[in-house]
RNA sequence: GGGCCUGUAGCUCAGUUGGUUAGAGCAGAGCGCUCAUAACGCUUUGGUCGUAGGUUCGAGUCCUACCGGGCCUACCA
């Protein structure tokens, strides 16, 4: 048995996450956790909200709430959500919690100790009417070069050149339009990365089975003009982790608050906190899954995100846990996504639009989406969501494939056997074949599970529910029961344990309605199969079962074109 | 500007270290079945693998250039 510590980048609070954040990264971890507690391993899964930062600031003073209260409802919100969606968090924490305090101001302690912070003293841009200093991005002016009028600080949208916010001309805060700014002096941490260079680029090195994508941007990094460059850890903002040492407070700090980037990966190990004492677990529960010197040594720790996360898992967040000194467990294996694009262009939170979490659930249960998410996860490429797809998708492999089996199986058995598995007959080759191929392509599918190929699991799951039809077509009991109903009993006591193999197989993939087949079933019985001949017996001569309500309707064609319409502008 | 990813049948994608006639699902066509959500099964039509060169006995796979799509470029997170 191996002890799987699995996260998943914890969504930003600032508003509710659209489907192009929930396949980068939640969703593809749940699919990760499900399928290895159901293969009987050891399962910690942790998530939380991201809620530091300018974005959180300003959302809730939009929402005229006071920003703790505001991420408190948000975070609720996001919780119910997850929920929603089958999301099977052991824990959803906050980064603000009392623990990610305490943690974030004890590694920067340990950090400070081993000589990996100092302080830098740097101008940026104040705004007097809004009160704060405003990071680049939310300045905005005329640039220089090409004489847009809304160019962002750090670099112009039309033309891409990268800026200083001192280059716009006639700058304003892009938060309240104020052109009633100054440069202040201000001082921050700096985290030193570059001492840390070779020891992470030596870790990197020697993780030769992580994707591309993910070794690539972080050598990038390493290796760009001067290498890997130290990093500013403090901001002047009031929400945050406040700047400390350890628990003593820090000179000439004060009023600061950790970068969001900093404490956010922080919060994966608090939030292992969070989790022991919100189920009454002690220090030594959680620390086993952390801490390599209190028994993490033989957890194998998976983090899934979208490829903008990636620079900060591979290098700052290492850099922070090497730099401790201490013995906190580094990642074995980042799983990163590329993104999903929404019909012709970008899903954006900021400009609402695309399909978000909630109003998906609201027009069609977690499993349509699951489905289609995971089986188009953008592994390779960014890929792209059309209602087309999505309904040709949905339509053929869960409505088709697997739900019309499970109809076609119960509704026969129950009108030439009643709703009770039937007895008699014996297997014949067709069967003994059936068997082969099952244990073939169920292997071929854990294959694909153990190696997160999302999409490659997921047509591995489809062939084994297309198997269940051809076997019945080879079958036809419909016929044989006409002059042999022994046979025909056999056929259809299969088939319907096939149902409840389905169920445990299809799980990880779409858990509400699998569960719903295992209660059609009556049963409980959700081991893996590691022998199929006897997961096929499961349910045996006399069991009864309930011909299950339509487990997948059909999306029409008539609601594609409504959601078309209904989801093509943008929110609010 | 720099770095990386990507371009394979109408669509969505597979194609191990270069090795025999380039694969799958969907869509299309034909046949079969009738238990079922007009579902299912079988067969089948589609590709000069972005373009042009090069290396090699042999390239979708390696190299170069170009064209197209995308991401990142360190103060959004």
């Amino acid at each position: 048995m191996t002890r799987h510590l699995i996260t998943s980048a914890i969504p930003y609070i600032n508003g509710i996450k659209h489907l192009g954040n929930l396949v980068g990264s939640q969703l593809p971890a749940d699919l990760f956790a499900r399928y290895q507690r159901a293969r009987g391993n050891e399962v910690l899964f942790l998530c939380a909200t991201d809620e530091h930062g300018t974005p959180a600031e300003l959302a809730a003073a939009k929402a005229g709430k006071p920003v703790d209260d505001f991420c408190t409802e948000m975070h609720e919100v996001q919780a119910e959500i997850a929920r929603g969606f089958g999301l099977s968090f052991d824990h959803f924490g906050r980064s603000s919690s009392p623990q990610n305090h305490a943690l974030t101001q004890h590694l920067a302690g340990r950090l400070a100790d081993a000589d990996l912070i100092y302080e830098v003293s740097e101008k940026q841009v104040y705004s007097n009417a809004d009160g704060r200093f405003l990071p680049d991005r939310y300045i905005e002016g005329t640039c220089p070069n090409c004489g847009y009028d809304s160019a962002r600080g750090d670099q112009c949208e039309n033309c891409t050149k990268q800026l200083d916010p001192t280059d716009l001309i006639d700058p304003r805060s892009a938060v309240s339009g104020s052109t009633d700014l100054e440069v202040r002096e201000t001082k921050h941490l700096y985290l030193r990365q570059s001492a840390l260079s070779e020891q992470l680029d030596t870790w990197i090195d020697s993780k030769h089975d992580w994707p591309i994508l993910t070794t690539s941007i972080a050598k990038k990094w390493l290796h760009d003009g001067d290498g890997l460059r130290d990093r500013g850890i403090t901001r002047d903002l009031d929400w945050g982790i406040p700047v400390k040492n350890g628990d003593k407070d820090w000179p000439g700090m004060e009023g600061k608050v950790f970068y969001v980037w900093f404490d956010a990966p922080i919060e994966y190990i608090a939030c292992a906190g969070e989790w022991a004492e919100a189920n009454g677990k002690t220090d030594a529960d959680w620390e086993r899954w952390w801490r390599t010197d209190r028994g993490a040594d033989d957890v194998r720790y998976t983090q899934f995100m979208g490829k903008d996360n990636v620079p900060f898992h591979t290098l700052s967040f290492p850099a922070t846990i090497i730099g401790s000194g201490e013995d906190w467990k580094l990642v074995d294996y980042i799983k990163s996504f590329n993104y999903l694009n929404y019909d012709g262009g970008q899903f954006s939170t900021s400009k609402g639009r695309g399909v978000f979490m909630d109003q998906a659930l609201s027009i069609l249960p977690a499993d349509y989406w699951r489905w289609w998410l995971l089986s188009h996860a953008p592994e390779s490429s960014d890929s792209e969501f059309t209602w087309d797809n999505f309904q040709t998708s949905v339509n053929k492999d869960l409505a088709d494939v697997l739900g019309n089996f499970v109809s076609r199986v119960t509704k026969f058995c129950r009108s030439k056997f009643g709703e009770t598995v039937p007895e008699g007959g014996e297997y014949g080759p067709t069967e003994l074949a059936l068997i082969d191929d099952l244990t073939t392509k169920i292997h071929a599918y854990e294959g694909h599970m153990e190696a997160m190929e999302v999409r490659k699991s997921a047509q591995a799951l489809r062939a084994i529910w297309v198997a269940g039809n051809e076997y019945l077509q080879n079958a036809a009991p419909w016929t044989t029961f006409k002059t042999d109903p022994e046979t025909a009993a056999m056929t259809v006591r299969l088939s319907l344990n096939l149902i409840r193999l389905y169920a445990v197989l299809s799980a990880p993939f779409i858990p509400t309605a699998s569960q719903s087949l295992m209660d059609a079933m009556h049963t409980d019985h959700d081991l893996w199969p590691d022998d199929v001949t006897g997961a096929l017996e499961v349910l045996k001569s006399g069991h009864e079962f309930e011909v299950p309500e339509v487990t997948f309707r059909k999306i029409t064609d008539d609601e594609r074109d409504e959601w078309q319409i209904k989801f093509s502008g943008t929110r609010d």
